[in-house]
DNA sequence: AATGCGGTCAACCGCAGCGCC
DNA sequence: GGGCGCTGCGGTTGACCGCAT
């Protein structure tokens, strides 16, 4: 009788991380029951999805909410209940668990404030309740700048301190090691490169600088940018 | 230096919804 | 209509980290 392996749990390593990033963006997502076997994962189907929808899908933003979106949650929460795909689908690059998160760790507290002050004095507009609210976690005051303020600028490498204008001096950008944001360093960028240049499932690559995927991935490479757009990530094969 | 504690977040679990047969 | 498999969702857990004592 064959044993079934079992499965992993648990945190995921970064080979992991990359042998599913690739076999996504090689084959696709076509069942996430049976692409872990094929993909040399010992993982089951749930957490490999759940693992590239949270983490690995490329467009996510992780951290650094911004008031406009902590208003946004506060306010679809209200008007939605904890229908966190619903509030997380208005949130552009923001997951679920994420929005839950936030919600669960800091806003949840703070609605309850919200909700207090609101009933104190209706004329006082959300941002200037959690601005003027003593308790208000320091990090969610800070004006962090994105890609959004900045058109066609990088974005800050892991571990880099930037700074802020909240008076502390400097955020430390969250680590990242790969394709966790939009952006990926240099160094992660040819790493990515070099695995996917290596043989998948006992097979050859072949001519993959000529592949489609490979010009796209290059057309980007000034930013490391993987566009919605192309829908280069999700659906490579097309 | 060691320990305790609270906050954060990645990941798991269970369930519901949906489509297919 | 019912069973089955797959996917998505929300609640919860547990590991990790920073800070206070």
């Amino acid at each position: 009788m064959v044993r079934q392996p079992s499965l992993k749990k648990g945190t995921w390593t970064p080979d992991e991380d990359h042998k599913l990033t690739a076999y996504i963006m090689r084959y696709g997502i076509w069942n996430w029951n049976e692409m872990p076997r094929f993909a040399g994962l010992q993982r089951s189907g749930k957490s490999c999805r759940l693992r590239w929808m949270n983490y690995l899908r490329p467009n996510i933003r992780h951290g650094n909410f911004s008031r406009e979106e902590e208003e946004t949650i506060i306010r679809l929460q209200k008007q939605l209940g904890n229908r966190w795909s619903a509030i997380a689908a208005r949130l552009p690059q923001r997951t679920d668990n994420d929005v839950k998160n936030y919600w669960n760790t800091r806003l949840k507290k703070r609605s309850v404030i919200l909700e207090n002050n609101n009933s104190a004095s209706a004329t006082t507009s959300p941002s200037e309740i959690i601005s003027s609210n003593s308790n208000t976690d320091s990090s969610t005051l800070l004006n962090f700048p994105t890609t959004d303020d900045f058109p066609g600028a990088l974005e800050p490498a892991a571990g880099f301190s930037i700074p802020v204008s909240n008076g502390n001096n400097t955020v430390v950008v969250d680590d990242i090691y790969t394709m966790k944001d939009n952006f990926v360093s240099s160094e992660n960028y040819w790493e990515i490169l070099c695995f996917l240049e290596q043989p998948l499932m006992g097979e050859s690559f072949g001519c993959e600088s000529e592949s489609p995927n490979f010009q796209l991935w290059h057309s980007h490479s000034q930013h490391y940018y993987c566009d919605p757009v192309d829908n280069f990530w999700t659906n490579p094969l097309v």
